[in-house]
DNA sequence: GCCTTATGTATACCA
DNA sequence: ACTGGTATACATAAGGCG
């Protein structure tokens, strides 16, 4: 019998008393089905030593069983650093005690080393099938004697062989469940220890969101019932914001205290911690969307709500803070706090909804399972592509190993030619380091000691590289680089709008995000295929390249502004920029394109710091005050009105004036208080900062206070008339009334500073900003 | 002991 | 726990002065 299946998760369980790969996935009559794959026999390699006889390895293998796990070797050919090697792959009957099994036969037979025994039995299972999920496969088998319902699913299927991929196809209709758990406590932050849930709000596809309340010192009953309404409607992909470090290990505490069942995976299980810190279900699909919020660098204060406003999804403002959830619970303010709750689980929805399509490519591109790949860090998305990739060319897969890191040189960033251009254009190289690599072969595999008329020389670096066979990371660099035209193009041909246009759109940025982070990849010392030669000639290529690039550009005629690493700034003259793209492809054999078309640009004396005015009249704004998120509003928007004045109007004097006006009486203008508050990431627990900083002291005052701040939140503080340092100075926002507010703090460390980053650039100073008297006359 | 300057720590940004 | 390059603020140590 034969069965089609869409993969939305697999793990690795007993079945009849054996190892199993566990399938989830959804078939195309829209059934959910558990395949059960019990024909997997993990396995390792051997390498012999150069001159080892390999007949008599395998034979000795056999015979003498250096680990009683052993079932079988047999030779196979395999490519480890550019060579072809004879290697033995021991398969082994119990995946628990591989890497033991390696390593009593590495012993014993003395050979080289021995290779992927430390890869988990369902990666070993994925890399030797090339299973990825959230894709379709078709697989052999008979209808197991499981009853379906002891997993919710509607079919348990046991194969008989594995399964083989479809080509691309859409996924099926997904069931989305949104949640968000509510707990308040009279003395500060909620504590699983002591404070109960009370409530839990969740949004399913199409309908209402919907809570359950509960008065009780125990939430017993609130966890079942929970657990019974997710059980129920029974979800694939379930999202949360934060429920990695919030939700689900609240719950599961509340739980064990209560003695509750929280029941929640396809197997009746609660969710448990898994691999990069983050909680999985059995059968689904747990994403935490705060995790997904991290790759979005414009959002700054990572909330749902800023994170739907920046996808354009709807959300609405929440206008109870944290700190006033007690009260609201406890008073007759109830049913806003609950309104409000509902409101987060719509929004929490919504940006999971956006968020799907990227998701699952990311997670069938890097073949990490849905619930893992927005967790795991960027370096493990790309690791995850690279094995799977290596099976597939032959390559031996090394084991992962902390070395010594060596820093090399990096990119170059010319200097600025400071103040206002007109007609600006941006020219960028497409996927600079990737291409060079590409194009010069860089690859551990192709590094050779000395150079010859077969290898290229590293201007600056001096290190070697073999022109031919390709390597390891040109091949799958160049892969990858094709998959994305491939994706570009047919979403070009795709009406945009269109569910189709989407998931292309979201392919594309996928193995976009894989292929820009593989350069620096190879110079990351946790990497398996970590090469300082390599990360370090990749970057000495890039600067070859720029300063090529700056000649060809004199050469023409064309007026260099501003460069950093892979792009230069000119100014516009649309003939000239075209011969210098032709001239770039075909001097340096390399693409380069028109980007951004400023008609009016600022440059300040510090690098990596400009704005420039859009064709439309929008602002860009880079590195500058305005776009940091450790300033506050208030000097981010002032800034930004003063580059609107000085960019959209040429008129720095005008701008000068309306900084005076603010910075004379701040205080009369009755700013609200958000617009004060400092927002900084608490980057390790507060006892184990050097120095004294106004964030980690108002860490460690709200600790105090029952509101403990954990690392890599955000915090907040207002900077009030207290005397001493600024450290002392610095209060918790919410504690902040306006009569306490250092103004003077707030005029000359905030909007003078940031005021003055761009008008310097006209002349005028901090003190003609302070001391109206000493300026120009004001209008 | 007080003031100025140099150095170190910390954060967030650009590509 | 992808890389290096850069700006900036504030705390603190070091240096200079009388």
């Amino acid at each position: 019998m034969k069965l089609d299946f869409w993969l939305l998760d697999l793990n690795h369980d007993a079945h009849e008393g054996k190892s199993a790969i566990w399938l989830w996935g959804v078939t195309r009559d829209n059934k959910r089905v558990l395949v059960i794959d019990a024909n997997f026999q993990t396995s390792f390699y051997l390498l012999p030593k150069k001159g080892q006889d390999i007949d008599q390895l395998k034979e000795r293998i056999e015979r003498e069983k250096p680990h009683p796990s052993v079932e079988r070797a047999d030779i196979e050919q395999k490519k480890r650093l550019g060579e072809d090697r004879q290697v033995l792959k021991v398969s082994c009957k119990d995946p628990d005690n591989l890497e033991k099994c390696a390593r009593d036969c590495v012993k014993q037979l003395g050979v080289e080393a021995s290779f992927e025994d430390k890869l988990r039995y369902s990666i070993k299972y994925q890399i030797e099938f090339e299973i990825r999920p959230c894709q379709w496969y078709k697989v052999e088998g008979t209808e197991s004697s499981i009853d379906p319902r002891k997993y919710h699913v509607d079919r348990v299927f046991e194969t008989s062989g594995h399964p083989t991929s479809i080509p691309r196809e859409n996924a099926p209709k997904l069931r989305l469940l949104s949640f968000s758990i509510l707990s308040v406590s009279p003395t500060g932050s909620p504590s699983p220890i002591r404070d109960p849930v009370c409530l839990v709000a969740w949004k399913k596809k199409d309908g209402q969101a919907n809570t359950i309340q509960s008065e009780k010192t125990s939430d017993n009953e609130l966890i079942e019932e929970f657990s019974q309404a997710h059980q129920k409607f029974d979800p694939d992909v379930v999202f949360s914001f934060g429920g990695n470090t919030f939700d689900w290990p609240y719950l599961i505490k509340r739980a064990d205290r209560t003695k509750a069942k929280l029941s929640v995976g396809r197997d009746d299980g609660p969710a448990r911690q898994s691999l990069y810190g983050h909680f999985s279900l059995t059968g689904r699909a747990n994403v935490d969307l705060q995790d997904f919020s991290g790759d979005l660098y414009d959002v700054k204060i990572k909330t749902v709500e800023n994170v739907a406003r920046f996808l354009g999804v709807e959300a609405s403002t929440p206008t109870i803070d944290e700190t006033e959830y007690y009260d609201h619970w406890i008073g007759k303010d109830r049913p806003a706090l609950v309104e409000q709750m509902k409101a987060r689980a719509i929004s929490i929805f919504n940006v999971g909804d956006d968020a799907l399509d990227y998701t699952l490519q990311l997670s069938n591109l890097s073949a990490l399972p849905p619930d893992q790949v927005l967790a795991a860090a960027v370096g493990f998305r790309v690791d995850s592509y690279l094995l799977m990739e290596a099976r597939k060319l032959g390559e031996l897969i090394p084991a992962r190993s902390e070395l010594n890191i060596i820093p090399y040189k990096g990119a170059i960033v010319l200097e600025p030619s400071v103040g206002l251009h007109d007609n600006v254009a941006v020219l960028d190289f497409s996927a600079m380091y990737p291409s060079l690599m590409v194009k010069y072969n860089i690859s551990p595999d192709t590094l050779v000691d000395e150079g010859g008329d077969d290898a290229l020389e590293v201007p600056e670096v001096g290190h070697h590289f073999r022109k031919n066979p390709p390597g390891f990371y040109k091949i799958v660099l160049s892969q990858l680089i094709a998959s994305r035209q491939a994706a570009k193009k047919e979403a070009a041909k795709t009406p945009r709008g269109t569910p189709e246009h989407k998931i292309l759109k979201a392919r594309e940025k996928a193995t976009k995000v894989i292929t820009n982070a593989t350069y620096g990849y190879a110079g990351w010392a946790g990497s398996r295929w970590y090469s300082r030669e390599v990360a370090e000639s990749a970057a000495a290529l890039g600067r070859d390249t720029i300063n090529k690039s700056i000649d060809i550009a004199k050469n023409l005629g064309l007026h260099v502004l501003y460069g950093d690493t892979d792009s230069l700034f000119v100014e516009y003259e649309e003939k000239l920029v075209n011969q210098f793209i032709k001239e770039i492809d075909k001097n340096l054999g390399l693409e380069i394109n028109l980007g951004q078309l400023y008609k009016r640009i600022l440059f300040t004396e510090a690098k990596k710091k400009y704005a420039g005015l859009l064709e439309d009249g929008e602002l860009d704004i880079v590195g500058m005050e305005a776009i940091r998120g450790d300033w506050s509003n208030l000097a981010r928007s002032i800034q930004n009105e003063v580059l609107k004045l000085v960019l959209q109007g040429g008129n720095p004097t005008e701008a000068k004036s309306y900084v005076q006006s603010l910075v004379k009486d701040l205080e009369s203008f009755k700013v609200p208080k958000s617009s004060l508050v400092i927002w900084k990431t608490l980057t390790k627990r507060p006892d184990e900062y050097e120095v004294n900083a106004p964030h980690v002291e108002v860490a460690r005052k709200m600790a105090k206070e029952g509101w403990p701040v954990t690392v890599g939140d955000k915090v907040g503080f207002i900077v009030t008339k207290k005397p001493g340092k600024l450290y002392q100075k610095a209060e918790p926002h919410f504690k902040v009334s306006l009569g306490q507010v250092d103004y003077d703090y707030y005029v000359h460390n905030q909007i003078v500073p940031a005021a003055a980053r761009v008008l310097e650039v006209f002349g005028i100073h901090e003190e003609d900003l302070l001391e109206p008297s000493r300026g120009q006359v004001n209008l």
